[in-house]
Parts: C-alpha cells; sequence; structure tokens
DNA sequence: ATTTATGCAAATCGTTTGCAAACCT
DNA sequence: AGGTTTGCAAACGATTTGCATAAAT
C-alpha cells in the first residue's frame, strides 16, 4: 500500500468484521486483504506465494479462512484444482459475476444490466419462497474459452 | 434398469457420443449413465460407489472422465470437498439450475421462468460479445440452506 | 493378437494440521 | 504470563496413475 492509504476504509472494515467474529487484524491477514485488492480478481494460493514470498503457504490457507469466516473475502471454487479468493462483493461494492475460462483457469469478473439483475434477483426470490431455500448468495458464471485461450 | 428399458433413448445417444469420441459403450458406463439418470440430482462419487459395491473407486473416476469428455455428463464443483455429477442437460431436455447447500453440501436442481432465462440468455450474449469470451455454457448458482438444514 | 477396460494398490497434490517459536496485549 | 499467530514439516484425503489381468473386437 502506498502512504496515502487509499484503502483506509477497506481496511477499516476488514478490522471491524475480524473483531466482531474475534479475530485480530493482523499484519499479515491485512496484506492478504491488501493484496487481494490489487489483484482486482479471483487469485488462486499458489498466485498470492509467488507474488509474496514472505508468506508461508500454511498461513495464507490459514488467514484466508479466517477471512472468509469473518466475511472478508470470498472463496471460488471452479472446475479446476485450485480455489480462488476475492473480496466479498460488499466490500468492493460491485456485484458482479465470473467468466471461467476452461482451458487456462483464469477466472475474470462481469456485470450485467441492472435490469437483468433485478429480474434474475426476483426470481431467485420466488424460487426461494417456492422451495424454502434460504438463498444467501446468486452466482452467475459463464464457462467458456477467454480471448486469450481462443488465439 | 429393468426389463422393458424405459431409457432406451438415453443409453442410445450416450453410446453415440462416446463412439463419436473413440470410446466404448462399456456395461460399466452404462450403469454409471443408469444410475445418474435414477438418481435425478447431481452426485459424489462416494454416493455412487456406496449405491454400487461392485464398481471401482478408479474406475469409475476414470469412466466419470470419459464420459464427461463425450458430453454425456457434467461435473459440478461446489464449496466442498466433492465433485458431483449428472446427466447433461441435452440428455435430460432439461435445462435448470442449481442449489448448493452449504450446510450439508447437497445440491438439488430449479428452473426459472422462460422469461427470465431469455432475458438472461440475451444479457449472455450480449456479454460474450463485449468481452470476446466464448461462452459454452452458462450456471445460475444459489447458495444458501436448503430446508432439511434448516430445521 | 492387439487394443481397450478394469481393479488393486501406490502415488499425487492441494489443503490441513501438530507443534514449537514468535508475537501480541 | 496467557492467549494467538506464525512457519516448518508432516499428515490428510479426494483424485489420479502404474501395472497386471480380463474383456472386447
Amino acid at each position: 500500500m502506498t502512504a496515502d492509504h487509499p484503502h483506509t476504509e477497506l481496511h477499516d472494515q476488514a478490522a471491524e468484521r475480524l473483531h466482531a467474529d474475534g479475530q485480530r487484524y493482523t499484519p499479515q491477514r491485512r496484506e492478504l486483504v491488501a493484496l487481494l485488492a490489487e489483484l482486482d480478481q479471483p487469485v488462486t494460493i499458489p498466485a498470492l506465494l509467488e507474488r509474496r514470498r514472505d508468506l508461508a503457504q500454511s498461513s495464507a490457507y490459514r488467514n484466508l479462512a479466517v477471512l472468509e469466516k469473518a466475511g472478508v473475502v470470498h472463496r471460488i471454487v471452479t472446475t479446476d484444482e485450485f480455489a480462488r479468493y476475492e473480496l466479498t462483493e460488499d466490500l468492493t461494492e460491485h456485484h458482479h459475476h465470473h467468466l471461467i475460462c476452461e482451458s487456462c483457469g483464469d477466472v475474470s469478473d462481469f456485470t450485467v444490466p441492472p435490469q437483468v439483475e433485478a429480474d434474475l434477483e426476483a426470481a431467485v426470490a420466488a424460487v426461494a419462497r417456492r422451495t424454502g431455500f434460504q438463498v444467501t448468495d446468486h452466482r452467475l458464471d459463464l464457462v467458456g474459452t477467454c480471448p486469450r485461450c481462443t488465439g
């Protein structure tokens, strides 16, 4: 992070959520949050470790689990063997969905028009009502081939 | 399977797709397809093995991979540690989405009204055009708690 | 006969965990 | 001091793979 702390609010919120969950916002956890904010795309743990060689693998796994439980990060499982992490939507204030590349495993974000999103929400609510399922999250993933892999 | 073969067409299609992929429709593969048709819900491999004790674990993994590559089954990865398999949509002729229970890991199917689905398709096509991403599949998952786990 | 499928047991690899040292407060 | 976090190395567990046997063509 640079000297003028562009993500102060982000870190404050992260700290608050961790404390609410009885956890500390340690330097390493802060570093993980900063890194995720910087990368702005769901990232695998190996990729995180490559970026920050000072992070111990086991601590990264443990801390991301802690951050997930506190609602600071979101864990995404795609079709490949790696889990990916990103900041939760309400921290980035950016509701979005995922483009999953079957070829390289890369995940990027996209949004749909508010109108479609609203219809989707309504349909989701209807399903919830009908089935008795308590919906906490909806995910719209597009699976296919990213431009880089298409060639 | 019963004597009057209620799923003849299903097996014919499965056989055709495997052959198109240079693979055989062996008895064990047929059994897996029959089992998936019967269960009518995405199932983990341990669950399949429990139902059919005669299936070797490694063969189940291998054959489901073969069936997936041939486009007969679809592999679903949720947040828990097990992958789940179901017949592909165009074999069951039933476009649907998934309700994923965070508590018990169970996955069930649901559909949205045709209108919403159509809007969704259109939005997806627009995203594809805009991003250059080649979309082969879209998935709408609702994550939450199923009625059984709600109590 | 030759290729392909199967089953067992062993290997693989992302992730988790035990434990001792370092770090808070 | 008392509890938490960290890092290393070892353990775990779903999935994959090597290899010898069985089946299919």
